[in-house]
DNA sequence: GTCTATAACGCGATAGAC
DNA sequence: GTCTATCGCGTTATAGAC
């Protein structure tokens, strides 16, 4: 039994889950996020529906790792769009990677996003980086104040939250009103600049005292 | 076989369509909105299953009655606030009450805003309500022009399209992350009033040109 | 050990006959 | 309103193939 014939196998395991998350994605696309059926995804690998657990010991267990999937995804594309960000634009350019991830992913992000799946929450491990992700803001938003284009309120909780709720309210507008669109066409979209200004503007550095 | 007799029987039958939608909603508050179990709805009832069938012809007219049910009263929890409302607080109060509607009553907010029920669209008749509820706010949003406490282009398209998003933000934030909290408790909806001012500072009437 | 299959249980939505 | 029946589901048990 060479080590090679491991890597081998486990190599060909890893290329059937990713197989059954691709799979599972495409289906909840057109059938519905919360109508995903073991045995339709099953059917489609060319497999009976018992032999998924092989895999998975339940299907919420598929939820939860497309949850961290997802949450890896965006973090990471947010992070990649801002190390490319010029000078003082890491903020926008962010919110522009966020929301295209959004927009191309609109299952993941119901999932991340809305929790509506019956009976699922994620796991500590699928969340760690939803987690990464309110830091990462967080720090920008930080450099933003040591850079006086923020007011120091800008990185308190409550900054944080109005934050990420003026995003993911332009976001949810978008999913519900027009998801066939894409974050260039959409007409919610089209908001995400405007109101990245509003915060902005909400939290100038020192023009009078916030509040 | 007396009118009397006619009306006490669609009385009694108008009577029962309003248990099963009653114990539908209960059911989908702790089971989640996608799972209703019409088995669990008619064992509560003390019928049988099929039983459903002479109040409902699918699962999914269930969905499409309670969309209707919900904007209807969402549509008029606001009418009522903003009549009761004080001169030029029209729009914070309807707010207000679209809030507290909102979070009294999350399964149906979820069915009205986020619309993840796999294979769910509201008829016609069940949408008319909520598209009176964006003509209110045109209207509400256009007086606040007419008295030049906003920019005309704050009922435009994309003012509609900005103050829904803000407050489906705040909403769609609160529900997800803290889904147990009341109007008043919510750390998110601590945030509703700060939108508005911040729509109202980006809508300002003429202190230089709009956008 | 690893993967897959078949059989079976209990539950669900729904159609039809009574 | 019911009972019966069909079908699909998630899941478990079990046994055979690589």
């Amino acid at each position: 039994m060479s080590t090679t014939g491991l890597d081998r196998r486990s190599r060909r395991r890893q290329q059937t889950i990713d197989e059954i998350l691709d799979v599972s994605v495409a289906l909840m696309e057109t059938e519905g996020v919360a109508a995903l059926s073991l045995s339709a995804v099953a059917r489609q690998l060319g497999m009976r529906p018992p032999s998924l657990y092989q895999y998975f010991p339940s299907k919420l267990a598929i939820y939860d790792a497309l949850f961290q999937r997802g949450s890896a995804q965006i973090r990471d594309a947010q992070r990649e769009a801002r190390a490319r960000a010029p000078q003082d634009q890491e903020l926008e350019r962010g919110m522009v990677a966020f929301s295209r991830w959004c927009m191309d992913n609109q299952v993941l992000t119901q999932l991340l996003f809305w929790r509506t799946v019956p009976g699922f929450t994620p796991s500590p491990e699928a969340f760690a980086p939803a987690e990464d992700m309110v830091n990462d803001l967080r720090s920008y938003l930080q450099q933003a104040v040591d850079k006086g284009r923020l007011h120091q309120d800008a990185t308190s909780d409550e900054g944080i939250a109005l934050f990420t709720s003026l995003t993911a309210g332009v976001l949810s507008q978008q999913m519900a009103n027009e998801p066939q669109a894409t974050y260039e066409t959409g007409r919610y979209m089209k908001l995400m600049p405007t109101v990245l200004d509003m915060f902005y503007l909400h939290y100038r550095p020192t023009r009078g005292k916030e509040k």
